[in-house]
DNA sequence: GAGGAACTGGACTGTCCAGTACTGTTAGCG
DNA sequence: CGCTAACAGTACTGGACAGTCCAGTTCCTC
């Protein structure tokens, strides 16, 4: 048997029709996905599609919720920077690295793009992605940079402030041209460079 | 007669078939807004609609295109700061509330929230959007940088990253949220807020 | 004020798709 | 082994919608 299979043939089909339904929604959108592409992908009858998903709409919300704990990987990244003044710059720039690295990946561009493409249809599950997401992950870096700052190595007055100056520093254009853009735009050598460059402006304003 | 209206019965047509095709495309997006939709609220017939627009492709990206010239709006605005020592904190503090009440009214967000959910149906009106909008006016913003660098207000070395930091700073909290919430988010005394916070922290690291 | 181009209104075709129905088959559980 | 619930396969309903067609009307132009 597989590694991570599900032992019921419920399960494994419920999982099916998930990771179907995943990869046909990020690649041709909400809209440009039918329930028997679906059904066809996952190899399963639309009948099944129907017993595990009362619609087309609880589906989708379901298989974009369930991206959420992929977060868990990014707050561990930010969640703890060694407090060493001397290496503070060198750690920060590792840090910016992988979360560039990290959010710049073509899956989750595209779920981004998924999301906001159907915000206004389902504004619940917009809400509901950029809260469980986007903000943990900023909560937590601004207490990473609360506890430099209470060390002496930051100086920070409002500290999610500065966790959104941060990001905003680093992603605004790499997360700007691929929203835009069908594929992935940049290089890793791009990637390093805006790190690199947004992590500078960062110490120099709040050093 | 009224102002702005053409001379001639198609031309005036032509006009009300692209007004009445961005605002039901702004508010139902490009799937979820029909030929019928659109000739309705032009008061005019299907047939119309075709004689002027050869599909709905071509209504879409023609009306998405048409709202480019607003831009110049934006770039007048970036253009010109007064190079003064000793108001240049409160110059660009004013520049970035423009920037920022700009760039978060309804119906830019709602456009670009537009492009973005199609820019995988069309790649090509993505990029164009993104080159004519969004570089020009971070090009002229790093004239303008560059101009104060030159008179000795600021310490800028790559000034088109450096429009890009002060862009990042200000903009991706608010455009973050109006991404992924149906409707308008914020305050007027928020959006100075940021703009103040955000000025402030690119004064620290750029002068 | 006559001719023609642009317009109206509505019917129509072809297609796609969400969701249902039904008949038979398979897998798991006692 | 035998029962049952979940499954496959496929056909079907009902509705939406892009794009076409046509017969009659209105507006502009010469």
């Amino acid at each position: 048997m597989e590694a991570n299979e599900p032992a019921g043939r419920s399960a494994r089909k419920h999982q099916a029709i998930m990771e179907a339904a995943t990869t046909a929604f990020m690649a041709k959108g909400y809209a440009g996905t039918s329930m028997d592409d679906i059904a066809k992908l996952a190899a399963v009858s639309k009948q099944t599609v129907y017993k595990h998903f009362a619609d087309k709409e609880k589906l989708f919300a379901e298989i974009v919720l369930a991206t959420t704990d992929r977060i868990e990987t990014m707050i561990d990244l930010v969640a703890d920077i060694p407090a060493d003044a001397d290496s503070l710059e060198e750690n920060l720039l590792q840090l910016a690295r992988q979360f560039l690295t990290t959010l710049t990946q073509p899956q989750v561009l595209q779920l981004r793009r998924l999301v906001i493409a159907n915000a206004d249809t389902f504004p619940d599950l917009g809400a509901a992605w950029y809260e469980q997401g986007f903000e943990r992950v900023l909560a937590t870096l601004a207490d990473t940079f609360q506890r430099l700052a209470d060390q002496g190595l930051l100086r920070v007055d409002d500290a999610l402030l500065a966790a959104n100056h941060f990001s905003g520093l680093l992603l605004w254009i790499p997360v700007n041209k691929a929203m835009f853009h069908g594929s992935p735009q940049h290089t890793q050598p791009q990637l390093d460079h805006y790190a690199d460059a947004g992590v500078r402006a960062f110490l120099a304003a709040y050093r």
